[in-house]
DNA sequence: GCCGTTTTCGGCCCGACTGTTTTCAGTCG
């Protein structure tokens, strides 16, 4: 797959590696430069053929030549090195929940243990009995971990993570006395797949919400309970952490538990310089709290104006918001239309109508649907569409087609095309020409490539802005149709515009909108580039309408 | 291994919780 996320895989293998020699500092020097890699909006190859690895962040002078190494060889040395000094089974072990690489070393050592297989055994044989740090109910905790084991833990797709969000703070609010609630991590910044959930919450009584957290419906079993903490696992295997804090303690908590890690370790690095410490309960100088019960008195303590939990990946928005020039994020009010709307061949009048009726409820001034073209036929479904009359939301239709070679001007009676082949490495001529051959723009290309951002950031872009638009899709099924927040930070840079959309009409078309800006927002995109945020007839390559205000 | 206009060496986020301890180490987020 790409580049990038292929060096950031074997970084974070060295990491795993360092961890069990028993390295102090360089396992989370690699894991920041796999981080900073996984967020670059451009390939590395490219970045490379300019001379520009080191000024990566994290990326020093070591890590540009294993990184120019594995550009040259499709390797890097060092990481078979380091796998030849260790049993390959080790590294599972610390996959194992509470037992890391101290203890895995450990094993390793002074018993003999190079994996799973060996450690099932040697417990049952007893060998662990007596071992200095190894009590009764540790040598349970490890033996029921490794029977678990076989259930991997998966990170779940943005939507599907939001539907159980959703149904956890409704089942808090109902049962237990609580202010507020959020829902921060990974979930709060909108990334593309959630590996567990953090919820946030302020109560008087922290002991009845601990309750009501410990009987949430679904909840298969509990991993921890303290006094102000507890974490349980959801059926299903999603881990969701309960955190309950003091109101006066709520944004710096927030703000915390929001992250990401290296948004806030630049954040209290910048802290500790102005002489403040900075931590989930506040912002302190010396004893006293300067701020902490929002998020914007926790920035503008620091110099700054309140950061949007999208961007918050130490991606420059730091940087951005000392300067003053963050960028004004695209907003679900924003959105005046859909664009990328699918209905079933046999769709009747009446879903058509709901569609209309559910698109009017949020204010929208056009739907555009998107109607498959079979062997050159229009098919009935675009007849019946039209038999529908509306004059707000205007319905528009958008001709789908496969591939490149279809993407000319759409047939009579539609409006712009649809392309739902993927942008690949290698189809930038055929893009190019497609987008010439149209007279009638735009043309949405329907599907991100998935891991090539160099080729999907940079190929519309060569093709020019006027009628190529890149239409990030959510759908109950599909998360963002192969879009990441890199690849869309690439396009927005280039100047491809974006549309954004929910894809269907069954209803739930605003959780779905919603996410979709959120994506958009995670990929630093601004309303400007995003054609929904515009009437129809200001879409890119369209002519400005006639009279006083055009041009001339 | 990275980083830095107060540093090119000496730092590297930090607090909750657990199980094993008799004052703390390891794990996690």
């Amino acid at each position: 797959m790409g580049t990038n996320a292929d060096v950031a895989a074997i970084f974070r293998e060295i990491a795993d590696l360092l961890d069990l020699l028993g390295e102090r500092f360089k396992p989370e020097a690699y894991r920041r430069a796999a981080r900073s890699l996984e967020g670059l909006p451009e390939d590395l190859r490219l970045i490379a053929q300019r001379g520009e690895l080191d000024a990566i962040p994290g990326v020093g002078e070591a890590l540009r030549q294993k990184i120019d190494e594995y550009l040259t060889t499709g390797a890097i040395p060092y990481l078979a090195k380091l796998q030849a000094e260790l049993p390959p089974g080790l590294v599972t072990l610390t996959r194992l929940p509470g037992l890391g690489p101290k203890t895995a070393r450990r094993f390793w050592l002074e018993l003999g243990i190079v994996g799973p297989t060996e450690l099932t055994e040697a417990i049952a044989a007893g060998r662990l009995n007596g071992v200095k740090g190894f009590g009764p109910r540790k040598i349970e905790l490890i033996r029921d971990a490794l029977a678990s084991a076989s259930t991997p833990s998966h990170r779940l797709p943005l939507a599907e993570a939001d539907r159980i969000a959703q149904g956890i703070v409704a089942s808090l609010r109902s049962r237990a006395p609580l202010d507020a609630v959020e829902i921060a991590g990974s979930f709060r910044r909108c990334r593309e797949t959630v590996g567990d959930l953090d919820v946030l919450v302020t109560s008087n009584e922290p002991e009845k919400v601990l309750d009501a957290f410990n009987s949430l419906p679904g909840k298969a079993r509990q991993l921890m309970r303290g006094p102000t903490k507890a974490t349980i696992v959801l059926e299903g295997e999603l881990q969701v952490d309960l955190r309950v804090v003091a109101p006066e303690e709520f944004g710096a908590a927030l703000q915390y538990f929001t992250g990401g890690k290296d948004h806030n370790v630049h954040l209290r690095s910048i802290a500790r310089d102005r002489g403040l410490r900075i931590n989930e309960y506040g912002v302190f100088r010396g004893e006293e709290r300067v701020a902490g019960r929002t998020e914007e008195e926790v920035y503008a303590t620091l110099g700054f104006p309140w950061i949007p939990p999208e961007i918050r990946e130490d991606h420059g928005e730091i940087e951005a918001a000392a300067q003053g020039r963050l960028p004004h994020l695209v907003e679900l009010g924003s959105l005046r239309g859909d664009l990328h709307v699918h209905l079933a061949p046999d769709a009747s009048t009446t879903v058509i109508r709901s569609a209309l009726a559910e698109a009017s409820a949020l204010g929208f001034e056009y739907v555009g649907f998107a109607v498959p073209l079979g062997e050159g036929a229009v098919p009935e479904l675009a007849r019946t569409i039209r038999t529908v009359p509306s004059e707000r939301p205007r319905i528009l239709l958008g001709a789908e087609v496969p591939s490149w070679e279809g993407a000319s001007d759409p047939p009579d009676g539609f409006d712009y095309t649809i392309v739902t082949s993927p942008i690949e490495a290698g189809s930038s001529s055929r893009v190019r020409s497609a987008a010439k051959k149209s007279s009638r723009p735009p043309i949405l290309f329907a599907h991100g490539s998935g891991g090539a951002p160099a080729s999907a950031g940079r190929t519309p872009g060569s093709a020019g802005r006027s009628q190529l638009i890149a239409s990030i899709v959510v759908g109950p099924d599909a998360p963002s149709r192969g879009w990441d927040s890199a690849t869309l930070r690439g396009l927005a840079e280039s100047g491809v515009e974006v549309a954004l959309s929910a894809d269907s009409p069954d209803g739930g078309q605003l959780d779905r909108l919603r996410l979709a800006v959120g994506l958009a927002r995670r990929g630093w995109t601004t309303a400007a580039t995003v054609t929904n945020a515009r009437p129809w007839s200001a879409r890119p390559g369209s002519k400005p309408p006639a009279g006083r205000d055009g041009p001339g």
